[in-house]
DNA sequence: CCTCTCATTGAATGGGTATTCAATCAATAT
DNA sequence: ATATTGATTGAATACCCATTCAATGAGAGG
């Protein structure tokens, strides 16, 4: 997972091997140096491989960076989705992980925030890039939807519009990346999470406490 | 400004003409086609001009790109910009201007924002991109960071960091962009407007007011 | 061992595009 | 009119890259 070359004895692996090998050179790849000055012959290079694996098992270069882009959806998605399902955990709780999720190092690395938004600036004309990005966004959203009117019912909290909370939180999610990948040095991780957690608190009100270290704008 | 084809009379024109058909017919083909998608040829096409053109007015590809992209950013900062300046308006109609500058028709159009991102997307790895766009985000947020801190001022509170919310204003600024652009069936410019607003009137208490109409997550 | 199957390689192919530039054209100055 | 200057054109050039594929290699099953 971490290494992308393959130290490995055998020359030949199973499919799946050289398949997540290959979408791990991409994303390095994009990373370095965007869609559009990722080559096949560099991913080739990167993962350890030859030029035509990529081909051979994908079918194509498009095919390729939208199994790319499906890892790291799915890769996202488990992070919350496993707290989500579990019924020994608070509401209050499974909101916390959606929005520690986002932030996860392992989500939103410096790497895989590039990847991430140089597929975004293709997903308007590309609809598999839209569909693949869409399906997390909804349904996360919507989730996220349902757990604020839960936790503002249980407040006591009458007057939230938990739709739009939920909408205004996605905005949240995706400006704060962008800021980490554009400014990182202004943004980081851990502030980003707190800003967001300090918006619930806003709008939630004391239901949705400091938990941990989160101070209302100190 | 918004036709792009020259019906025009003349066979030359002055360079800065041909250099704003050539931007906006960039403009145009980003939307379309991201920028990997789009070629000197189809901007020419585009623009009605011929291919060599863009070549003798801007040195390269790169430049003509680089100089669009400086472009949108001008067009957006003086929108705000003109009324930051004025003395006969107050702090709170300053910080209004900013926001609907920001999602304002002419400035976060389907087309411009596709325009945007693509060059997000390239942004981390094109120091040229990255420094044309820091440089209005930075300044746009230094001024809402004072003119928050003045406001609170006034209104009387003290428990507020204004630069911390600065910040989480560029987040929901970009974040409500790219929800637009990717989603435009659940996010319109009115509604992410108002989800600002709403989030100023939060933060900033009845100081920053439902001026116009926008009621607290109604 | 010997096959047979499948993974792997990388040279060859074909299509595409940024860039160059010599030729052409229009306006202005002389 | 003529010359001069600068804009405009598009064919030619040179490069890059996705994709193909014939040849090769390695392992599995007999």
């Amino acid at each position: 997972m971490t290494s992308t070359k393959s130290s490995g004895k055998t020359r030949t692996a199973p499919p799946e091997v050289r398949r997540n090998q290959l979408i791990n050179a991409t994303i390095t790849c994009i990373a370095r140096k965007g869609i559009s000055g990722t080559t096949l012959s560099a991913i080739g290079k990167e993962a350890g491989l030859s030029l035509g694996l990529a081909n051979f098992h994908f079918k194509s270069k498009d095919a390729l960076l939208s199994e790319t882009l499906r890892c790291l959806a799915a890769e996202h998605r488990d992070m919350w989705q496993r707290d989500a399902k579990r019924d020994d955990i608070s509401d209050i709780d499974k909101l916390h992980s959606i929005v520690s999720a986002q932030f996860h190092p392992r989500i939103c690395s410096r790497k895989k925030l590039a990847v991430w938004f140089a597929f975004f600036g293709e997903a308007c004309h590309r609809k598999t890039y839209r569909s693949i990005s869409s399906q997390i966004d909804m349904e996360r959203q919507e989730l996220c939807a349902e757990l604020i009117n839960s936790i503002a019912d249980k407040g006591g909290l009458k007057e939230i519009d938990a739709e739009q909370i939920a909408l205004t939180l996605e905005g949240l999610f995706d400006g704060a990346w962008l800021n980490m990948l554009m400014y990182p040095a202004k943004f980081t991780r851990e502030e980003a999470e707190r800003q967001v957690l300090d918006y619930l608190g806003l709008v939630l009100g004391s239901t949705f406490g400091a938990d941990f270290d989160s101070p209302v704008s100190a």
